[in-house]
DNA sequence: CTGAAAGCGCTTACAG
DNA sequence: CTGAAAGCGCTTACAG
């Protein structure tokens, strides 16, 4: 009634363990013959592996990792993070590899994990994300010698393996669709200035706008919470020359937005256009439905997993890009009144 | 320049390895003076335990897990499960233990996972979510012999511990502030029937609109998504006797409602009120904000992780009553015009 | 209170 | 192509 091990296989089998192994990994070394019967009787036991044993023998976890610092009471409506996941699950269980999830409360505690995971050899591997300005994980991790892959890049990720999107190209299509309905005063309220891909994204904002000759291109910082992007919508709106349309760095932020632009009685779009940095049933929820620049989060998931279990396969360090994000237009963006 | 076992310590200690593991543990067996001496030496040579060898020779994961059945692709703005998630972990890092947490098509898959996890003893216990009427998880659990929380119960559980909220309280709660504002025509838009916390709702709210003498009393089954919350709504407000208020089983579905009430036309809450179960930021985020059913979900998520704790302890199966969620109101609901 | 030994279930050189 | 043995890093009876 006890699990069965390879050694129930072998004395069945009337082979030696180490042919069990052999056989079970598909490894050669066992005549086909013996490894069609090794087979027969570990599907006949019902045999599965241990992972521990495994794990301590062939030093391998079998398991990877990936990390969110946020605070956890501040967790909630963005479905990125679901999507990715979800993603990163479909191509990892195609290898029996697990996902440790874990969310932590700051980077501080993110770098305390990695290193008990790397000492307790809990993980081959790890993803990293909301990759920061000089960031400190990147260093950490080569010295652990911990294969990773960083999630947006491109730049910035040392030797590591990265899989990104061009931020700055899908920045230029929401410039482009403001500034052919004839917007010249537009906004961008952000995210947390630390990160990378805002840093990104600000960039491109201000290039694009001046390629369109627009000259009134504001960014203001945020946490991306709703608060602050509700505040800093109301700020603009109130202002003494608002912007015709805003560009929101999140769609939790423009949802929050358009609700305070219900609130004072601004028009959408005639008075104010518009536009969510990634798309979610929310923006699609709202009245009017939201312009909003949509990704496929589980393809680049999948991506993203595939990259690193090249990574423990051995193979040097990819640089991925994945496919532009595509702008949808909805009723949320309209020419100026 | 290796990582260190516990076989270095005794080395550098001068005792047996066994006496390291005893006095690393806390396990009596040392006198206080080597055990000092041990912890010491561990301390100094940055000495972790490999998980793998721990969970080989003592039979133990030192991780749980909790997997979620829902088509990948259609997870999204729920913040529920996040919530849920930090606070399961808030509680098992005090005690060093892992959270598993896959996401899979459905309950077959989830039912094929559970097997894996028990023969390759990848966990010590599971979380039970999105209970069914007659659910075979419990008995498929029961007979792995794998401890397990069933999270959402009361009822139905067998001899599984399980942490609830009065779901039947909370919508008697909802009754009453709709019928003392003056509603008598009050539909639901339900969850998935199969769902064992939808049954219970379901009873209790005929049951309490009964006692208010609320006589049109209308359930509509939905899938949980947007789409069909959204086509719920308009069924409801174009049909000959629409409600004056809706209650929704979800947030996601109460501001697919609140776009489609929008869209016709229809004045909220002067001509319906709404109301959402399950607070979120989503929620609040809308114009008017809904009305809406909170409850503290990390903290529920913690009560669950420190009841499977117990359960590993040895403890007999407990069954623990959580706060009943409570009803915040705001501008969805109002007296009917 | 402590030490020496066996064992958890695998993988991996090393002989034959 | 196959077998016997050692070893991964812990824990746990069992002697002293």
């Amino acid at each position: 009634m006890k699990r069965p091990t390879i050694r129930d296989i072998a004395l069945r089998a009337g082979v030696s363990k180490g042919a069990v192994s052999l056989a079970l990994n598909g490894r050669p070394g066992v005549s086909e013959e013996t490894r069609r019967r090794i087979l027969g009787v570990a599907d006949e036991l019902q045999w599965r592996p241990n992972s521990a044993a495994r794990a301590l023998s062939a030093a391998r976890a079998d398991s990877v990792g990936l990390v969110l610092a946020r605070p956890a009471r501040t967790l909630g409506v963005e479905s990125f993070f679901f999507q990715l996941i979800s993603g990163l699950q479909a191509e990892l269980s195609t290898r029996s590899v697990a996902l440790m999830f874990q969310v932590v409360e700051d980077q501080a505690a993110e770098i305390e994990l990695y290193r008990r995971w790397s000492s307790e050899q809990r993980v081959d591997g790890v993803f990293l994300v909301d990759l920061r300005v000089d960031d400190q994980r990147i260093d950490l991790v080569e010295r652990l010698r911990m294969p990773a892959v960083v999630i947006g890049g491109p730049g910035h990720h040392g030797g590591l393996a990265s899989v990104w999107a061009d931020d700055a190209a899908a920045m230029v299509s929401i410039i482009e669709h403001l500034g052919a309905l004839g917007h010249r005063r537009i906004a961008r309220v952000a995210g947390l200035p630390g990160l990378l891909h805002t840093e990104r994204r600000t960039t491109a904002f201000h290039e694009a706008a001046a390629a369109w000759g627009i000259t009134a291109a504001e960014c203001v910082a945020t946490d991306y919470t709703d608060e602050q992007g509700a505040s800093a919508t109301r700020d603009l709106l109130t202002g003494r020359t608002p912007p015709t349309a805003i560009v929101y760095d999140n769609d939790v932020m423009a949802v929050a937005g358009a609700g305070v632009a219900a609130e004072l009685g601004v028009a959408v779009p005639d008075d104010v256009s518009l536009v969510a940095w990634d798309d979610s049933p929310l923006c699609r929820l709202l009245h009017p439905p939201l312009t909003a620049l949509a990704r496929d989060t589980f393809a680049f998931g999948e991506r993203a997993a595939k990259t690193l279990l090249t990574v423990l396969d051995g193979e040097p360090p990819a640089d991925v890009e994945d496919q532009v994000p595509v702008l949808v237009p909805r009723g949320s963006t309209g020419p100026p009144r």
